[in-house]
DNA sequence: AAAAGCTGCAACCGCTGCACT
DNA sequence: AAGTGCAGCGGTTGCAGCTTT
């Protein structure tokens, strides 16, 4: 027996809203507050529509601090780092930028980022494949353990699309390793060593400094998962420890900070 | 100028977690 | 402990506007 639909879908209007309908919504929340039943919300505010579809046009559209559009490269750069620390964690992400919704960043990242870090990261597997034909890398370094090399350049992750030598290479070389700089410049890095599973739905596999996937998930191409999440943590590589203490958040933070802005500051209707 | 293709984004869908009974 | 219902979330879709041919 599945649950009872939330409101009578044949019988409410669907689809973009008129700025009547805007205005009707936007004093019902100004003059009421918090809105605790979203499911009430559409009959005591004269809507004809799903309190869902309220509820979603009020925060990603209607709440008074929101921003639209123009993303600065920082903020790129904080959804890149978290994007790559957590994978599509939308609604953290978000809260990490004061006025941007989970759905804008979901739809910038979709629409723009991804194809921006896809350009990157394939320049950075050509420019390694390059150098490993060119020249006997892994003789000339055979002597230096995965450990060590890790630990010469602990603050990214390991792999980034490529075995450990590469990567190490390729950090080295300004031209080559465009992509990190985004690490290099950016403010915070994120260590899931330290993260707390928000969850039960969750696990962590620290050894692979990876988001787990649940079981029985899979790799379907670049996109499902798959990239830049996965090939950007080097699911494929060696496992490295990141040393936690080089982190200057942890997850769990992330985490605590969201359930306070994404939900509260930025997900609720709070006056 | 018009058709086709592409892009950006608002909105919807369905699932999960959680509070409450 | 189990059932119920809502809020919240991430994935996906639909479409308007823009660009290219």
């Amino acid at each position: 027996m599945g649950r009872a639909p939330c409101c009578d879908k044949a019988n409410v209007k669907r689809g973009p809203w008129s700025p009547e309908e805007d205005m009707a919504l936007k004093k019902y929340v100004e003059r009421h507050g918090i809105v605790e039943n979203w499911i009430a919300l559409p009959h005591k505010a004269g809507l004809n529509r799903c309190g869902k579809s309220c509820r979603l046009r009020w925060l990603n559209y209607l709440r008074p601090d929101i921003k639209h559009g123009g993303f600065t490269e920082e903020e790129d750069q904080i959804i890149y780092n978290l994007y790559k620390s957590m994978g599509s964690k939308w609604s953290v992400i978000a809260s990490h930028l004061p006025g941007r919704t989970d759905n804008d960043v979901k739809n910038y990242w979709n629409t723009k980022l991804k194809k921006k870090f896809i350009a990157t990261e394939t320049n950075l597997t050509t420019n390694a494949n390059n150098i490993s034909n060119h020249e006997n890398l892994s003789s000339s370094l055979s002597h230096v353990t995965k450990d060590e090399s890790s630990a010469s350049f602990p603050s990214m992750d390991p792999g980034f699309g490529h075995n450990l030598l590469e990567s190490q290479r390729l950090f080295t070389d300004p031209i080559s390793f465009s992509l990190p700089a985004f690490e290099e410049s950016s403010n915070f890095s994120v260590s899931q060593s330290t993260y707390d599973a928000p969850s039960s739905s969750l696990s962590m596999d620290n050894s692979y400094n990876t988001w787990p996937r649940s079981e029985g998930d899979e790799i379907d191409g670049f996109f499902s998962y798959g990239f830049p999440y996965d090939l950007l943590n080097g699911n494929d590589f060696p496992k490295v420890e990141v040393a936690s203490e080089l982190a200057d958040f942890s997850y769990a933070d992330m985490v605590s900070s969201s359930e306070t802005r994404a939900q509260g500051q930025f997900q609720s209707v709070t006056y």
